[in-house]
DNA sequence: GTGGTCTAGACCACG
DNA sequence: GTGGTCTAGACCACC
């Protein structure tokens, strides 16, 4: 499995495993069904504690994405890749909502938000039509 | 001064002071002249430890948007309006460019993250039209 | 032979199959004659390592439920059905003593949770009711 | 805080708390708005690992019932005491379906169930009368 | 081998 | 002082 952690970053490291498995899941690079590694084989493969990675994965598991299957390790569910594509539209949405509010709110003109929108919509398509080639 | 803070909030209340203040100063709801609440004051008023209040202070001077006036608390700078509206710009435009670059990054289609912004912008700039009426 | 394994349950799998067949034999579904499927055949029938099937048919046989019958595989003993019945009454009266003790423990109502129990009685039995149609 | 910790018990440590503290805040034992022993002062005074009355406090807190106050403690928000009877009456609800849904799905008379819950039911009133005096 | 729980002790940011 | 995160290492039951 591919995940990157920063341990710099802002983000906790369990959080940062949880959101990119639940994106991935999400755009399908893991398939439903799928079994993933087990936790002290994520932990090493990250250099994390094996703690770390149990409570990423217990996350998962309560929010019914994940199910420890009895001495195999854990399975994405057959929910799972329903409930990461809602999981991610929450978080993205739940994003722009709050920049959306707290620029508004703070006086800015609606057409300079608009184009700053433009702006970090267009670089980062860029980018990631770069990646894709 | 019209703050409000959510002692819950993920961001630190002496962040939330400071940016609260910086919008305004944006926004030109606090203007040039002003003379801002002294420390012990608005801590009271925010229900809000005078350190934290203080700590938002001292930020602010470090920005060269406050300033000590002798004996008469803290003032808004000349360049103050300038500063807070270029914080107020980077701070934006900073999350903007998060939430698209991830967005983007987990996969989903550029269309529908475009669509949603469409629907956040609507939204709150209905809210935000009525609350000036 | 009927059995339902969830691997996900709280509830161990060996204790599961153990619980399913002491309660097939106290329903008289299984017979006192029958000849139970070996440990692999089982296994394999129930996705689940023979290990497991393994320490049910052991548990089973020190309670004096099952017992070998030479080169034949595992039979009910004479008082299977005895003892079955008793431990369905065991198990099930400690699980409502719990439920009941826990309940009234946390200030429920009493009317209350007798209310509870008659809607749940309801709904079952009008289920169970259908199901032998 | 009257917690009353059983280290021996099949219900984890962090799970004890977490549904003692639900059960009191249902039966409006602790008050909606107070705040909670700290984290430290808690798991000194249950002879327990800060960390466990943490993860406690977490999942309270993920639930809506708790919520951390910056540098001065967890308190217990508004809909705290809905939020518990809600917990509260889905815990024992599930648990009742469980045992009767079992129950009758082995096999067993509806008769005979009702009786054992009748008899359950009186021996726990009994004692819980008692405890009342 | 697997996950689940717990302890001990460290470090951090916040108030 | 508070909570939050992380590490290290132990023990357990289950498969």
């Amino acid at each position: 499995m591919l995940l990157r952690i920063r341990p710099e970053s802002d983000e906790p490291i369990y959080e940062q495993i949880i959101h990119q498995i639940v994106f991935q899941v999400a755009a399908q690079v893991i398939d439903n069904g799928t079994l993933l590694p087990s936790i002290r084989e994520l932990a090493k493969e990250l250099l994390v504690n094996p703690n770390t990675v149990a409570r990423a994965y217990q996350e998962l598991e309560r929010q019914g994405i994940l199910a420890a299957r009895r001495g195999m390790g854990m399975g994405l569910t057959e929910e799972a890749g329903k409930r990461c594509r809602e999981l991610r539209a929450q978080r993205i949405r739940e994003r722009i909502g709050q920049v959306v509010k707290e620029a508004l709110h703070s006086g800015l003109e609606p057409d300079v938000l608009k184009a700053w929108i433009e702006d970090e919509l267009s670089r980062h398509s860029a980018r990631t039509r770069k990646e894709k080639r």
